[in-house]
DNA sequence: AGCACGCCGACT
DNA sequence: GTCGGCGTGCTC
């Protein structure tokens, strides 16, 4: 007998165990996928990870369904760097393979209930919901079990379907089905009796009559001698006609259609273009590259906003391109890189390849096979950070743009891991090379730079020699003093972006936070409505005239008076994105103003259609969050005014200097991007923080030795390495009681580099409390061996019967 | 993670 | 009296 060890996408440590015969054992290769039956009566898709036959499991095993592979689609540089994460980050390799794989590897198992016969003697057995089923399957041969939901408008219909299946009605089965369909294009030619010349004229004669069929069949010609398929759109657009002309041939006989499988990802543009020169300083920093590449296997470069990064990256993919390697050029955000994949296209065509999840899950199974394969058009693959799954076979290079975004660390759901960690991972597995690239480096890697780690080259310079956005800080806490204020905009920035429009510039306004005001408040009590699932205020949405919470997305009509006085007093306090767009309207009512942010951007197209707009110059002002931020190269802003500083740089976080240091940067960059040199105004109450007086002269060096002073005098990375460990559980006793527990056994090994329990911020999230535990690892304790600590610890906690519900979660490099 | 089994409150 | 809530335990 043989057997084979299967990993299933689910949380669970352990393999399973399942039996095959010889032939399939020689046929399984480690890394092909299985069907396996699994429980009562699910069907999973499993990955095979061993296959012995000298072992004999001390337990029960059950046959696999079937083999769904014929090749592999996994390769062994992808397990050894899947298990890799799944060690690091501490979860099970189930967890990574289910982030790894394209959902349609993994399929689903439904269950499909049909009739065992067709009649019944007596109807008066059935209940009446028994009946509705029943009369259902008389005229569709089977339902599944969500049609059988629909049908009876309830969601628990397993009783009557336990019912019908006692009384022998009808029968139950698991269908496997895969969820990838090749996309087909539908062709059409002439059939071929009518290819000798003869024949042809005698048709042509019929159809005089037809003169409709007649156009159709000579632009049939006339297309064919250019293409060798005819699609049966094409046709119809050149024949100015309807489908119908085109069925009636076909019906005729005249026309036969035929199909062909189609990628759904392809590029029509013209091909590569021939890359261009790069600047003098451009050249340096490319030449410093290639010669740090020489000593180190990873370098960082740190180029100001605009300085023309992406010409950089342009020339070494093409040099990797050269010897056949694969490169991946990884982004926080995919959302935001239409611009970038324009360009990349622009070089190098349709070898570039998109991957990421808003993909369709057919056209990420297309990509996984091109990169698979190593095909050409797959060899430039832009990605988000689950792009580091694919099944490179040659990696050359990876590239990691924006590297400081915090966004490439991923949460929810696990595997929690950081993409450019586990890029940097990745590419040694390769033997490849990564290069770093960022406006505004994070600590922890400029550090690395600095203990020999990685290598560092410094672009100073902007491209064409721009200069840097001259930056202002406009106190506004004398201004609101002075009652010098209209609504959020002080004297000076209402200046500033009057001269910017009357010279037919734009502007960006850069607000932190979404929505209309965060909290409501009622003047005469001091009340503020709180969600009732979380431990927050519910933030007012304009547009609509209601109030949500932004971490659970509950959300009610605003409230006319006051629910606990009745007074109709309610009043918004602080401001958000949509506040500002509202008083920017009143100010400038000739000018058109937009908002970027969640709400505005939330459709598939939304986004690009607002770049669209900003870039065609139908905007003049843009109110944004966040997201302005972030790679976006507009030619004609001038200005960019940030709202409110101060909310960004007081927020509860030990990185909030550093990112508030990054986004002002970030967002500064966008001003000026062509000849004129742009201008920046920062609004704050407090000037002279350090933090924007860094900002303001661009000295990053100086907010670097600062922030790393202070870390080191907090232990926090890159000093310290961090571990968080976060309780959630509905009864807030049980779950204070279990965060105790796990601590204190914690600190039994780890002593005072463990803190907490302490309650985030925000200390229920729907309905769950929440406390987290954060573990310190100084430099010299093994990580590995903290880790150790803590799967024990895990393991103890997780047989106590009382916390069975308390649930854990563990973040490696919480930040 | 699902999913079934098993024990207690609000309804016909 | 039942329906349905979710605590508990298991899956090769």
């Amino acid at each position: 007998m043989y057997y084979i060890d299967v990993i299933l996408p689910i949380p669970l440590k352990q393999a399973f165990t399942y039996q095959v015969n010889k032939d399939e054992a020689l046929f399984l290769k480690k890394g092909m996928r299985v069907a396996v039956p699994f429980g009562k009566s699910k069907v999973y898709t499993g990955i095979v990870y061993e296959i012995y036959n000298n072992r004999e499991p001390g337990y029960e095993t059950k046959p696999i369904d079937q083999i769904l592979d014929e090749t592999l689609v996994i390769t062994n540089i992808q397990f050894k760097h899947w298990e890799w994460i799944a060690s690091y980050y501490l979860c099970t390799l189930g967890e990574v393979i289910r982030a790894a794989l394209p959902s349609a590897f993994l399929l689903e198992s439904e269950t499909i209930i049909s009739l065992t016969k067709k009649e019944v003697d007596d109807e008066s057995i059935f209940s009446d919901d028994e009946f509705l089923v029943f009369e259902a399957l008389q005229h569709q041969s089977s339902l599944h079990i969500n049609d059988i939901r629909s049908i009876l408008d309830k969601k628990n219909v397993v009783k009557v379907i336990q019912s019908l299946l006692e009384k022998g009605v009808i029968e139950v089965q698991e269908e496997v089905y895969d969820q990838y369909t090749p996309k087909m294009k539908r062709y059409v030619k002439l059939v071929s009796s009518y290819a000798e010349e003869e024949k042809l004229k005698e048709l042509l004669d019929s159809l005089t009559r037809a003169p409709k069929q007649r156009e159709v069949l000579m632009n049939l010609f006339v297309l064919s001698s250019k293409e060798k398929n005819v699609g049966t759109i094409q046709l119809q657009k050149k024949s100015n006609t309807t489908a119908s002309v085109i069925k009636t041939l076909l019906d005729k006989g005249i026309l036969e259609e035929y199909y062909i499988q189609k990628d759904r990802v392809v590029y029509e543009g013209a091909d590569g273009e021939a890359i261009k020169e790069l600047s003098k300083a451009q050249e340096k920093a490319y030449s410093e590259i290639k010669t740090a590449f020489n000593e180190q296997d990873v370098v960082l470069l740190h180029g100001v906003t605009s300085s023309g990064k992406t010409e950089i990256y342009v020339r070494l993919i093409d040099e990797i391109l050269k010897t056949g390697k694969q490169v991946l050029y990884m982004l926080p955000e995919i959302a935001l890189t239409t611009q970038l994949i324009t360009r990349l296209q622009y070089y190098f065509a349709d070898k570039v390849a998109v991957y990421h999840s808003k993909y369709s899950v057919n056209e990420r199974v297309e990509v996984w096979n091109n990169v698979l394969q190593n095909k050409p058009k797959a060899q430039i693959v832009i990605g988000a950070r689950s792009s580091l799954f694919l099944p490179f076979s040659d990696l050359g290079l990876i590239l990691v743009d924006e590297e400081h975004e915090t966004s490439f660390k991923q949460y929810n759901p696990s595997p929690r891991y950081h993409g450019r960690d586990a890029a940097l991972v990745l590419a040694n597995l390769h033997n490849a090379k990564t290069l770093l690239g960022s406006a505004t480096p994070s600590l922890e890697s400029y550090y690395n730079t600095e203990n020999g780690k990685y290598g560092l080259v410094t672009l100073k310079e902007r491209y064409g020699k721009v200069l840097m956005p001259e930056i202002e800080l406009v106190d506004i806490k004398e201004a609101h003093r002075k009652k010098k204020m209209k609504g959020h905009f002080s004297e000076r920035l209402l200046e500033e972006i009057n001269e910017a429009i009357k010279n037919k510039e734009q502007v960006i306004l850069f607000q932190n936070r979404r929505g209309f005001s965060p909290v409501v408040e009622c003047t005469t009590c001091g009340v503020s409505p709180q969600c009732p699932n979380c431990d927050v205020s519910l933030t007012y949405h304009q547009y609509r005239k209601e109030m949500r919470c932004h971490y659970c997305g509950y959300h009610t009509q605003m409230l006319a008076a006051c629910f606990a006085c009745g007074s109709e007093t309610l009043d918004t306090k602080g401001f958000g994105t949509e506040q500002i767009e509202t008083e920017l309207k009143t100010l400038f009512p000739n000018h058109v103003v937009a908002r970027m942010d969640q709400d505005t951007t939330k459709g598939k197209h939304a986004y690009g259609k607002l770049i669209e707009r900003l870039e065609n110059e139908e905007i003049s002002i843009l109110v944004g969050t966040q997201m302005l931020a972030k790679g976006l190269d507009f030619r004609k802003v001038s200005l960019v005014g940030v709202m409110n500083a101060d909310n960004l740089l007081n927020f509860p976080d030990f990185r909030a200097h550093e990112r508030s240091f990054q986004l002002l940067q970030q967002v500064s960059g966008r001003a000026g991007r062509t000849k004129k040199r742009g201008k920046v105004l920062i609004q704050t109450y407090n000037p002279y923080h350090q933090i924007l007086q860094q900002v303001s002269t661009n000295d990053f060096e100086g907010m670097y030795k600062q922030q790393l002073e202070d870390r080191y005098q907090f232990k926090y990375p890159p000093f310290y390495r961090t571990i968080r460990i976060t309780c959630r559980d509905r009864n807030y006793d049980k779950m204070r009681k279990a965060a105790t527990w796990f601590a204190s056994a914690l600190q039994l090994k780890l002593g005072e580099n463990v803190l907490g329990p302490e309650a985030p911020p925000v200390g229920r999230v729907r309905n769950l409390f929440i406390t987290n535990i954060l573990i310190k690892i100084p430099k010299k304790q093994s990580i590995s061996g903290t880790k150790t600590v803590i799967e024990k610890v895990s393991r103890s906690f997780a047989v106590i019967k009382d916390f069975s519900s308390v649930k854990i979660t563990i973040d490696i490099d919480n930040y």
